[in-house]
DNA sequence: ACTAAATGTGTAATCGGTTACAGAATGAGG
DNA sequence: CCTCATTCTGTAACCGATTACACATTTAGT
């Protein structure tokens, strides 16, 4: 790897000088500026980053911390995050920390050893106030003074009530999703305010896990303790899956008999059939706008706003008459 | 951030003897080891490693670079290279490089500014050349002479062939992934050598993309454009699922009119009605595997293979006979 | 033309570690 | 008891950048 040193040389000035020209800063001749500009391109050089990490204390890396890089829904947020980054020369660390604290704790130690600039996180952030550095939650905005992205889950509880009862639902159930989970609650409180302004008769159905292999014990458990329905509000694509899955198999025809509504909008959603109706979650956009904030707080730009909500969005397929 | 210095006056040593006895190198007392190790203890001290990185030119990162992080192929891959990277104290570099060679340079460049000690790509691999670090090509073992690992995609294709002849498959389709796709020739050479044996009839149909939106398009051109057939050889799960739609849709069932096979064992394969038949990757596998060979490379242990190939496997559901 | 401000440049300190080297202390062997 | 090898420890150089500071040169103002 080309060095300052022998910028410097090559050119036949100091290191001072080829370092000033490269940031701008302070005073640098006409003449030692073309010897220098001249020198790099011969050279081919590019500055070592961790170089100037150790003297700056900081570094243009940035920690994204997930639960599960292998729940759907993370690595659309995941690229929103990197797209950004990338953009800006920013690198980013991938870290999955499963909620588990001491998987947690590992990076933020991890992270201060490598003078991390920044760090995003979609995990618990029970450790945030351990972090030195800028720090953005995303998709779980605490009531805690934090920076944070995140969904409207809310709303998107009241679209996918409000979906049901324009699709004419008369007994519905709403899948409470597991209270562990980011915006569950704020999802089945959306639904049910709009279920009981319209005075609709609902059960709500506890679920326990978010985990794929439980999901079709679920579905089955769903309609062994339950009166009788005809419209499902569940509390995600994979549960909604799970739910058509036993419902077809039960014999009843979707929408007709029974009808679904999911929160994900997976992949596979639209190519279900028939196509799954859910609210789309903009997990591209947390993604993205997060690591914008975060890069916005790095570099000390004025940020609008502390706490941002998207909207989720209504997917309208078939699984709704 | 409490420094080697600061441990070293609390100890009543020098750094010298600090650095020797957390890295257990040269000669140390035992008073002096003690003393250090309740310093260390004490103060809460963990080295920097952007200084260390300075002076030993290499670090304990490692780059990832993927294709495309929202092709759920990619997300489990990439926590099998988390789960070993984090087991062994490496910290992941997430690169979404989109098989656009710009982007990958611009990593390359990343990589060495920050004294990366290894790069795992399951990108193109254009570029490896370039790396002056250890390198592991996955699921894209090209014929040069690169360490890699990767699924056994003829076996995959056999396999499949394999299933449908044994499902009574008479008249099947083969669908031939896009060129460009990594494993795609394999696969669709596998299941043809098989069908060739067996000696019976199969027409091949080619798709264009991996593109999830032109999925059901192509659906629709399959059943257009082919002559009566009751197998379909799909090129992954996406296609399978897109098939399954449009046979649904046409009033066929499944799988007694028509039977198809998958690729890849996708979260939603089981969850399907019916449930998808597939071959799964051994994704996460790869990525561990993978990450381990990159660890052993970096640190000089010796190693079994160059080049690995790990087995797919049949997962039996219902959408065969 | 003379002084003060503005501009340009190099030397050296600094960031926080690792390690070569030299010198001191200890132990072993004769 | 002396010598030499072994063990122990500290000083200082080094990694590759940034930047404070001092000094030199140019420019501007009167």
């Amino acid at each position: 790897m080309v060095t300052i040193k022998e910028v410097a040389e090559y050119a036949g000035v100091s290191v001072a000088t080829v370092s000033r020209t490269l940031n701008n800063s302070g005073y640098v001749g006409k003449q030692s500026r073309i010897k220098v500009e001249e020198a790099v391109k011969t050279l081919g050089y590019y500055p070592n980053e961790i170089a100037r990490s150790l003297y700056q204390k900081t570094s243009k890396m940035i920690g994204l911390l997930l639960p599960d890089i292998s729940n759907p829904y993370f690595p659309l947020l995941a690229k929103g995050v990197e797209d950004y980054a990338q953009r800006n020369g920013y690198m980013v660390i991938l870290g999955n920390v499963e909620d588990d604290e001491e998987k947690e704790e590992m990076y933020v130690k991890f992270f201060s050893q490598y003078n991390i600039s920044g760090v995003l996180s979609a995990a618990s952030g029970k450790k945030s106030q351990t972090y030195q550095v800028p720090f953005v939650l995303l998709d779980r905005a605490l009531e805690e003074e934090n920076y944070s992205i995140a969904t409207d889950d809310q709303l998107g509880g009241e679209l996918a009530a409000k979906a049901i009862i324009d699709a004419k639902g008369k007994q519905v159930v709403v899948m409470a999703g597991p209270g562990n989970v980011a915006g569950a609650n704020d999802r089945l409180s959306g639904a049910l305010s709009v279920l009981n302004d319209e005075g609709l008769s609902y059960q709500v159905f506890e679920t326990h896990t978010y985990q794929v292999d439980k999901a079709e014990e679920t579905a089955v458990e769903l309609f062994e303790s339950t009166r009788p329905f005809d419209s499902v509000i569940a509390s995600n694509d994979v549960y909604a899956l799970a739910v058509m899955k036993e419902t077809i198999k039960r014999g009843h025809r979707i929408p007709e008999d029974i009808q679904i509504i999911g929160y994900d909008d997976m992949l596979f959603s639209r190519l279900m059939y028939p196509g799954l109706t859910t609210i789309a979650q903009p997990a591209y956009e947390v993604g993205y706008q997060g690591a914008k904030m975060l890069v916005d707080l790095i570099e000390k730009n004025s940020i609008e706003q502390k706490k941002v909500k998207l909207k989720p969005k209504l997917m309208m397929r078939d699984s709704l008459r």
